[in-house]
DNA sequence: GCCGTTTTCGGCCCGACTGTTTTCAGTCG
């Protein structure tokens, strides 16, 4: 069965093939409509079938048609064709920084290259410097995006990126003449991984502060230096972009570099219809120039006809047309969450006791946590054998009678076996108070299999919550072959919460909204291994936040009173 | 190729920076 994502790659393929062959319209077109397949919550099977394909947005009939022909055949004949017409390298050469279509076909056409390989050489030999519009310097540009294209092509993920900004807007915010600074970007949005890092500052005067954000010690590139928009390469290889506004031009501003792009697009349309145009600098009038609105978010949006928009949800799908409606979810917040179900300890691979554990919640104004250490299977986390397990019980009593300000939960992280049975029997699971089930070893089953096996362990009547549902860890491990679809109805039928783990960022954001359209309660962990893991959940809650969810979609903001009513089996002292 | 509170044809987001030009094209975000 073909999954959206396939027909979106298509799109973008044929994107990139348009505009090689010059076009400039129609590539848009295309993107337009991969990107709103993208944001579809729903197959475009279903949809097919119902004949609304044309009610998506960007996508007319000849794209409609197109998707029709790929859900029957698998294939698109026009994409065929255009890469019959186009040699095959030419589309990996736009991946490549600062070389678009217009240099490709110069490439192409005057040097007859059409692969990275052939690139390379055409540089050692100097010969792009001799193409019309070219020169020495262009030359030597090109060979060193083709070095970084080469070397990293990679977004980090946002714990990494998170704490490499905080240090930066430390440093710049320092900076004399600085008003305000802010991140933007991917990076204000919450986006799960990276690419590169944006900051903004409002001041009066900028070409010290550029000259001085060039001069940053850990600086090994300068890719540009403007008056007020600079590049820069630092030393682990993270791009920073920088750009200094007017104090009265930061909202505008702001809004614009927050993204994403697509949300920007969309808000110019908007401004558009009423003559109206939005820029980094203000939204002003078409006609006469006149500012209607620039030195905050807040006014640019109340001027276009809606509320402020949360930048987690800023990727156009669906949040302006919700925001135009006064219909945006009321998302939650961190001071929402009032425990964490998924905290390890010594007792398995945590590096902190229960005690410390439980003062560092009591820190952060958690009511409770659920203590959920490894079972015997997994070894290699020092997993707990069934005595073990109810030593820990019992001395999680103690301690959770000895503390007044938080209740302690006895659970477990619980492997499922191959074979979709757990690592504990029924008696075992039912002495503790929050059953949590995941996989960690023999991850590589078809999707048959993998399914099967998730779905037979939360079909165990102790199991309350399935951790990291996909297995993935950002940045780090893909996915295991798992049908979602049917992994949500399973949950939604036996009652199981699925995880948005802090750590991995798994459930993804896009994952959890599904989830939450199909009706189902969720569960915001950090997966703290040491105290000072908690404040992971940060990451976390942004993974919620970007899938629309709302307080009411997260179990851990209920107080414990309620908490103990949805969970099968606490055991109430 | 898509779309419609000026439109079923004629538009399609906006501006900074770079390198090559001598007024601008290409790329990016």
């Amino acid at each position: 069965m073909p999954e959206n994502s396939d027909i979106v790659k298509v799109f973008y393929e044929i994107a990139d093939l348009l505009d090689l062959l010059g076009e400039t319209f129609k590539p848009r077109a295309y993107r337009r409509a991969a990107r709103s397949i993208e944001a579809l919550s729903e197959d475009l099977a279903d949809i097919a079938t119902r004949s609304e394909l044309e009610d998506i947005p960007g996508v007319g009939k000849a794209i409609s048609q197109k998707i029709q022909e790929f859900l029957k055949t698998g294939k698109v004949r026009a994409l065929e064709e255009l890469r019959a017409k186009v040699p095959s390298g030419l589309v990996e050469l736009l991946r490549i920084p600062d070389i678009g279509p217009k240099t490709v076909q110069k490439l192409h056409e005057k040097l007859g290259v059409s692969t990275i390989e052939q690139l390379r050489e055409a540089l050692e030999e100097h010969r792009v410097r001799d193409l019309p519009g070219f020169g020495e310097r262009s030359e030597e540009s090109i060979r060193r995006n083709l070095e970084l294209y080469i070397k990293q092509q990679q977004r980090s993920p946002i714990n990494t990126v998170y704490h490499l900004a905080q240090k930066l807007l430390n440093v710049l915010g320092g900076l004399s003449g600085v008003e305000k600074i802010e991140v933007a970007g991917s990076l204000r949005r919450w986006r799960e991984t990276v690419g590169d890092l944006d900051i903004l500052i409002a001041s009066e005067k900028s070409e010290p502060i550029m000259s001085a954000f060039t001069q940053l010690p850990d600086v090994k590139q300068i890719l540009a230096h403007g008056p007020t928009k600079s590049s820069i390469i630092i030393r682990d290889g993270m791009q920073v972009d920088l750009r200094v506004v007017k104090p009265e031009n930061f909202g505008a501003a702001l809004q614009y570099f927050t993204g994403s792009k697509a949300h920007n697009i969309a808000l110019r349309r908007i401004a558009q219809k009423r003559k109206w145009k939005l820029s980094e600098y203000s939204l002003s009038d078409k006609r006469d120039g006149r500012i209607i609105a620039q030195r905050t978010e807040e006014e640019i949006y109340e001027a276009l006809g809606m509320p402020w928009v949360p930048p987690e949800l800023r990727e156009d799908t669906g949040e302006i047309e919700a925001a135009l409606e006064n219909q945006l979810p009321k998302l939650v917040e961190l001071s929402d969450i009032r425990g964490d179900l998924h905290v390890h300890t010594k007792w398995s691979d945590g590096r902190d006791t229960v005690e410390s554990m439980a003062q560092a919640a009591i820190e952060r104004g958690y009511e409770y946590i659920a203590i959920s250490d490894h079972s015997k299977r997994i070894k290699i986390a020092k997993g707990l054998a069934e005595t073990k397990l109810r030593e820990q019980i019992e001395a999680i009593q103690k301690i959770d009678e000895e503390l007044s300000d938080i209740r302690i939960l006895s659970g477990v992280e619980v492997e499922i076996l191959s074979d979709g049975s757990l690592d504990f029997s029924d008696d075992v699971l039912a002495e503790t108070d929050v059953v949590t089930a995941s996989i960690h070893y023999d991850t590589r089953g078809s999707e048959e299999e993998m399914t099967e096996r998730l779905v037979s362990a939360m079909k165990n009547k102790y199991v309350d919550i399935l951790a990291h549902p996909t297995g993935r860890l950002v940045g780090e491990r893909p996915p295991y072959s798992v049908n979602l679809d049917k992994l949500m109805e399973t949950a939604k039928h036996y009652h199981v919460f699925l995880e948005i783990n802090s750590h991995r960022l798994d459930l993804p954001d896009v994952e959890a909204r599904r989830a939450k359209d199909r009706g189902l309660k969720l569960v915001v962990n950090s997966d703290a291994h040491w105290a000072n893991g908690f404040e992971i959940i940060k990451f976390g809650l942004a993974v919620a936040r970007r899938a629309w969810l709302e307080a009411t979609d997260v179990i851990n903001t209920l107080p414990f009173s309620k908490l103990h009513r949805i969970l099968k089996h606490v055991h109430i002292n």
